[in-house]
DNA sequence: CCGTTGGTGCTAGAATTCTAGCAGGGAGAT
DNA sequence: ATCTCCCTGCTAGAATTCTAGCACCAACGG
């Protein structure tokens, strides 16, 4: 299977949240990390699975003023597309077309002027593309 | 904190591997959903955890042909829009352009000029919504 | 010099997850 | 009938995950 090659699908479910939390946040302290866990378990038991996410290479630390400082291991961006990749694997039949109409047909999703533009931008970029090749 | 909502990221590794695979899927077999797992354990026990899930309100299924047939619970549209959301939180700090701009600077994104007419007609769409308001 | 506060490392044990195997049942072939 | 094949239900136990608590250390204040 190809997600095998994702680490991040062979987490534990705590794992996983936490990895999530940390995602979120970019980085954060343990107890920062904790906040953004759903049910948290103590303080304790956040570090010792930030601990061992960082065994595995998940997650890095870095000490500042006297703590801990965790981020990600992969680069944001890396971890964006194999998260993104994989949601559209799973739920869209691959297709990044049928992935964006979700996107805008969201009641919520409300483009301002500026983005709908971008939208266009790229779009022609893509038109171009397409044609010369 | 919001996620606890999507019964989706409480699950366990398996299970949600599992749901994963359903979905992929859209429905399926015990063996078929097997077959579509990191590591595949016995068929028993992918048996076991479907009727977990089952418990759990996730997945239904349905007898054909004197076998199972499995498929998820939720319609197909609700799990997207969650799983969507739930990306889109997690990696692109909620904004839809983000994911729309990896979308399409994926390398591996060769949209068809159909995908591309369609999207532009979404964009005007979205602009006369954006003017009328 | 303590005591307090707030951090870290580590570990044992509870809790959950994950798994295989066994028992049983229906359909069809011999 | 009974053998075989293919399915289902269930359960026990291994394996992993998850957690709290303890020991320890540094900084700071009295």
């Amino acid at each position: 299977m190809a997600r095998r090659s994702n680490p991040y699908f062979g987490l534990s479910r705590r794992e996983r949240q936490i990895m999530d939390s940390l995602f979120r946040l970019g980085q954060g302290t343990a107890a920062e990390i904790r906040a953004g866990l759903p049910d948290p378990p103590s303080y304790s038991a956040v570090r010792a699975h930030l601990r061992t996410l960082e065994e595995k290479g998940l997650v890095r630390h870095e000490a500042r003023d006297l703590r801990y400082v965790y981020r990600p291991a992969l680069r944001p961006e890396q971890a964006r597309r194999g998260a993104l990749r994989h949601l559209m694997e799973t739920f869209f039949g691959g297709s990044p077309t049928r992935v964006i109409a979700a996107l805008l047909d969201e009641a919520s999703t409300r483009l301002g002027e500026e983005d709908l533009d971008r939208l266009a931008q790229w779009i022609e970029k893509a038109r171009r593309r397409e044609a010369e090749q």
